[in-house]
DNA sequence: GACGCTTCGTGACCAACATCACGTCCCAGC
DNA sequence: GCTGGGACGTGATGTTGGTCACGAAGCGTC
C-alpha cells in the first residue's frame, strides 16, 4: 500500500486520533476505487456493507422521488466519509450516493472496519463525533427548510459553504441547479434570488465560485423570512 | 436508589445490552426530576452537561424562528432520551427541549456518562446504533419536506407514528397544530388534508386518536406528489 | 351545569414559488 | 473558428398553502 495512502488517511478526521501504527493497519485493509463522473456509487435501499472515503473528487447524497425530483442531502469533498451508517446497524443504503465529478474512493469492508472500530474506542469516539456533527447539521437543515424562505435558505447555505472553505468564497464550483437541488428550491428561483443578492451587493460572482462581499447581510437575511 | 429505576433502565435500548452490574451502576449516577407541562427543559445554544431519559411523560424537541413560528424536530415519550450530543462533541444544545405534559426525566451528568461509556464499548455501540437510526429519520424528513406536498407528508407522518405503537393506530394524541409544526405546516391546511383522508375512508379520527383504515391508499398518498 | 380555554372547521384572500417557454451565453471539443 | 450541450436569465402563468377572521365544538375545572 503506497505511502501517500498513509498520510492520507492521518489527515482524516475519523482517523486523525489514532496512532500511526493504527493508520498503518487501516491502509491495508482499504481498496482504492474510481469512479466516473456521473455513476452511481451506492443505491438507496441497497444491503451495503462498505464504508468509503474520498481520496479525490467530489460526490453527492441524494434522495429521488418517484418523478424524478431530486433532493442533495450533502456533498462530499476529499477527506469526507459515507456508508458507516450500514456499517454500524445494518439497515440497508438510506440514499443514493452519485458521483459529481471522476472521483477515487478508499473502500473498507464491514467487518474490517467492525474489528477495527471494537478493538479501538478512539475510533468509535470520533464516529459519535462526527455522527453528532450530521445530525446536527441535519437538524438545522430541517429547520431552514421550514422556516426560512428560499433566499434565506440560500443565504445560509453561502455562508455554511465558506465557513468549511477560505471564509470569504467558495471554492468548489456550484451550479444554480445545484444549489437549487440542495436547498429544495427550483433552479430559476435560485437564479433571481442570486442576482438580487448580488445587486444588493452581498456576493459576488464568477465563474460559479461566489465571493462574500457583505457577511453581516447575508447573516441577517439568514435568518429571518420577508 | 429505587429498584423500579433500575428495572426501568433495563427496558432503555440505550442500555439494554449491559450487565446488570452495570445498569445497577448507572441507576445510582442518576437524578430525577420533574418538569410541569409547558416547561423548558433546556434550551438552545446552551453549555450542555447533561443527559435526560424520558421516565414519564412526553416532551419535544423544538427549533423556534425569531418571529416565533417553531418546528418539532422530534416528540420523545418514555425511555427515549436526549441531549447526548453535547456530552459527546461538547457543541451548545441545538435546540430546545420542552415538556409536552407534566413529566419525570432522569438526569445524567457528563462526566459520570463519559467515564461509563469509555469503560463500556457496549454503550458507546449503543450510542452508534441510535445516533444511526435519528440520522436516517432526520434524511428522510428532509426528502419529505422537499419531495412531498402536505397531505403526503401527513400520510407519511401517521404510518411512522403508527409503526411505533400498535401499527393500526396512535395511541398518543396529536392535535392538528402539533401535527403541523412536526410536518411544517399551518393548523388549517393539516385539518382539511385530514378532513379529506377521513373522507376519502383512509383514516378514521376520534378524540385526537387516529385510526388507519387503508394502510395501502396513505402509503401510496405518502410516495408521490398531485 | 356553567364558564373558559383550547382545539377544530371553514371561507376568503394573497404571496411565494413552481412550472413552462424561451433566448442567450459560455465553453469544450472537433 | 465553428458547433452543440450545458448553464443561466427572465417573463408569463398557475397553484399550493399560508394568513386572517370567524364561529362552533370539546373538555377540564370550579
Amino acid at each position: 500500500m503506497p505511502a501517500a495512502t498513509i498520510d492520507f488517511l492521518t489527515t482524516v478526521p475519523l482517523f486523525r486520533s489514532l496512532a500511526q501504527s493504527e493508520v498503518v493497519a487501516f491502509s491495508q485493509l482499504v481498496r482504492e476505487k474510481s469512479y466516473p463522473k456521473g455513476s452511481v456509487i451506492l443505491f438507496e435501499d441497497d444491503p451495503g456493507d462498505s464504508l468509503f472515503v474520498v481520496r479525490a473528487g467530489r460526490v453527492k447524497v441524494v434522495l429521488v422521488s418517484e418523478d424524478g425530483r431530486e433532493v442533495i442531502l450533502g456533498i462530499l469533498g476529499v477527506g469526507e466519509h459515507f456508508g458507516e451508517l450500514s456499517l454500524i446497524d445494518d439497515q440497508p443504503r438510506s440514499a443514493h450516493v452519485v458521483a459529481m465529478e471522476e472521483s477515487l474512493l478508499l473502500v473498507l469492508r464491514r467487518e474490517d472496519f467492525r474489528r477495527r472500530v471494537e478493538q479501538n474506542p478512539a475510533v468509535a469516539w470520533a464516529l459519535l463525533i462526527e455522527l453528532s456533527r450530521r445530525l446536527r447539521r441535519a437538524d438545522e437543515k430541517i429547520g431552514s427548510l421550514v422556516l426560512l424562505d428560499v433566499p434565506g435558505r440560500i443565504a445560509r447555505m453561502i455562508l455554511d459553504s465558506a465557513a468549511e472553505g477560505g471564509s470569504e468564497s467558495i471554492e468548489k464550483p456550484l451550479t444554480h441547479q445545484t444549489i437549487a437541488h440542495v436547498i429544495g428550491a427550483s433552479r430559476e428561483t435560485v437564479s433571481r434570488a442570486m442576482r438580487e443578492f448580488v445587486e444588493a451587493g452581498w456576493i459576488s460572482t464568477e465563474r460559479r465560485r461566489i465571493r462574500i462581499t457583505d457577511r453581516a447581510a447575508l447573516e441577517k437575511r439568514s435568518q429571518q423570512r420577508l
